[in-house]
RNA sequence: GCGCCGUUAGCUCAGCUGGAUAGAGCGUUGGUCUACGGAACCAAAGGCCAGGAGUUCGAAUCUCUUACGGCGCACCA
């Protein structure tokens, strides 16, 4: 039931509508005070009375109920505590009948939203940086669907550019196929690197022509292309299958190579295009905005011409609700130019387009240079934390059976975790010490607290004492607390998607286990007997389910024992 | 120069559409060492919420402005 909604249908304030009441209705920041609170300042004018005053005489006009329990004035503020016994177990009984799907809703029934996140670039294995898209695009992906939305993934693969005619040409010049086929990813990338800091003039002529022969459909340079490319696939796959991350769809730069004249001569048709030194490009200047560049004085397409053409050909197959695309802020310029150019040409949907921008990524020595190897590996990072955690478990539990599994989802869990707990937007600076911190507010902390939680179930169970029966029982403060974080998570849920803010979850997530662990620490479960070892393990388990589907819509992987 | 973003405890960050004495984690100090799992819990210390002005009954939150930092600003993506 809405609380708010009940509450505010009991105060009768003169000229005030319920629903603006509803909204007014905060929580105390003591419980003490109570669980909600209406500030009374604001009908001071109206009503010529001082706001002290309207609370005390709101809170006598109120008679408290089988739901509300309390109503008291203080400081102009009209509080109320609610029947903790009703409230606990309702929120209880919902989690333990929804089960996995607490939290999960309809409300995007029939509506599809696109995603764009990750976004390969051929040869280049991840770093450091590219963590957050991947993460924050697979959390929005998940939550997304959650609530009942289609979500399509979207892996926009950078495989255009005169980068890979460099590459052919590094190849050629100093490579060899058994080197590549050992080296892997890294081989080609370090070919590239080596060409960025050695090439002269009649290399970059080369590349030029390899990247002119790629585009004719010339055999030979496009079977070294596509084998650059299955590498890099087959590369990037395995850290997507650590870290939980799908797409339903890799349609990258090269796709769109023939959906893009059509657009640039729609932009002639609606009389868009200009022509300025030589190139053709949209005005922007009377939106506060450099020019978008359409047409090179070449005649070949540029980044923005793809992704004009990449939006149109995702709205003509998906008719999404919402195209999101999370790129780091870097990006911010191109992507309001691309939306303008898209409204300009009279496309409603352009509204819909959402840039996720998200924060960079540096280390402690500045920021990341591949070319003079200042890189941190995605995959070594994945390790190093899967390591840590191997040796944690070694040292904490010996007698775990299956250590590797379980190092695996906690390492793995600590590294996309770092890119989700806190505001997307913020800048990281990257280091270890943190990355392989495992105490506080981390996911370890998270999935420690489920195997806690799966623990305790699990000794019931064997003692063959049923988990999920909820007798009517009025909770200690401890216990309140913990039940009304737990009813926080499904507005959390939606939250998360209205702001593509995954860290949101987090920190719900946090919440929840803190006040789990206060209330393991402070509520013997199994030493008590009846109703109140009843209530105590529907509340645990009510505890697992609400992390176990935070962590999932994270893409945290939540073992049973640790 | 113009634009976007950021600035809260020593460090890393929360702070919901403005609301009651600004909250966590890490680190420091001191406790809980017979436990349903100590990867935990409790407590202490630590803040002119970058500076200034404004709006408001009320501002970390909204507006303006200054400073500092990050990013971007025509043929790369």
């Amino acid at each position: 039931m809405d609380y708010k909604r009940y509450i505010a249908e009991k105060i009768n304030a003169e000229g005030v509508s319920t629903e603006e009441i509803a909204a007014l209705l905060a929580v105390p920041p003591d419980p003490a005070m109570g669980d909600y609170a209406l500030p009374c300042f604001r009908f001071a004018k109206v009503m010529r009375k001082s706001p002290v005053l309207i609370a005390q005489e709101l809170a006598a006009s109120i008679a408290p109920d089988g739901v509300i329990a309390e109503v008291s004035a203080l400081n102009g503020y009209l509080n109320f505590k609610v029947n903790k016994a009703a409230l606990a177990g309702q929120v209880l009984a919902r989690i333990l009948r929804e089960g996995e799907r607490y939290g999960a809703s309809d409300v995007g029934a029939g509506r599809v939203v696109c995603i764009d996140y990750s976004s390969v670039n051929i040869a280049k294995p991840f770093h450091i940086g590219h963590l957050s898209t991947t993460v924050i695009g697979g959390a929005l992906y998940r939550i997304f669907n959650f609530l009942g939305y289609r979500a399509v993934g979207i892996n926009h693969l950078g495989d255009y550019g005169t980068q890979f005619g460099k590459l052919i040409a590094a190849y050629k010049k100093w490579g060899n196929r058994e080197e590549v086929e050992k080296g892997g990813i890294h081989a080609i990338n370090d070919l590239y690197v080596r060409f960025s800091n050695e090439a002269d003039e009649e290399m970059e002529h080369e590349a030029r022509e390899y990247f002119r022969l790629i585009e004719s459909g010339d055999k030979e340079a496009n079977e070294l292309f596509n084998w650059f490319k299955s590498l890099t696939l087959a590369y990037v796959q395995t850290i997507y299958d650590r870290l939980h991350i799908t797409f339903d769809s890799y349609a990258g730069e090269r796709f769109y190579t023939d959906k893009m004249a059509p657009v640039v001569e729609e932009l002639r048709e609606k009389g868009l295009l200009k022509e300025s030194e030589g190139a053709q490009i949209v005005d922007l200047e009377p939106y506060g905005m450099p020019p978008c560049l359409i047409l090179r004085s070449d005649g070949a397409s540029l980044y923005a011409t793809r992704d004009l053409a990449a939006a149109i050909y995702r709205w003509n197959t998906y008719h999404f609700h919402k195209c999101l695309y999370v790129v780091a802020y870097q990006q911010n310029l191109h992507f309001r130019q691309v939306f303008k150019v898209l409204e300009l040409m009279g496309k409603e949907w352009a509204k819909d387009l959402v840039h996720v921008a998200y924060g960079m990524v540096s280390l402690e020595d500045g920021a990341m240079s591949t070319r003079k190897g200042k890189v941190v590996w995605l995959e070594d990072v994945i390790s190093r934390c899967v390591e840590k955690a191997r040796a944690v478990l070694e040292e904490k539990n010996p007698a775990l059976e299956n250590k590797d599994e379980v190092a695996e989802l906690v390492g793995v869990g600590a590294v996309a975790f770092g890119a989700l707990c806190n505001n997307k937007i913020k800048d990281i600076t990257f280091s270890y010490d943190r990355a392989l911190n495992f105490d506080g507010e981390t996911s370890v902390y998270l999935q420690y607290t489920c195997a806690r939680a799966a623990s305790v179930l699990a000794k019931a169970q064997a003692e063959g004492i049923a988990v999920e029966e909820l007798p009517a029982f009025t909770p200690c403060a401890a216990e309140s607390e913990l039940v009304k974080q737990l009813a926080l998570f499904p507005e959390t849920v939606e939250q998360a998607a209205e702001k593509y803010e995954p860290s949101l979850i987090s920190r719900c997530l946090l919440d929840v286990a803190k006040l789990f662990n206060k209330f393991y620490l402070e509520c013997k479960i199994m030493q008590a007997e009846g109703d109140t070892r009843a209530f105590r393990l529907a509340l645990t388990q009510a505890s697992l389910t609400t992390l176990k589907n935070g962590l999932t819509l994270l893409g945290i992987g939540v073992p049973e024992k640790m």
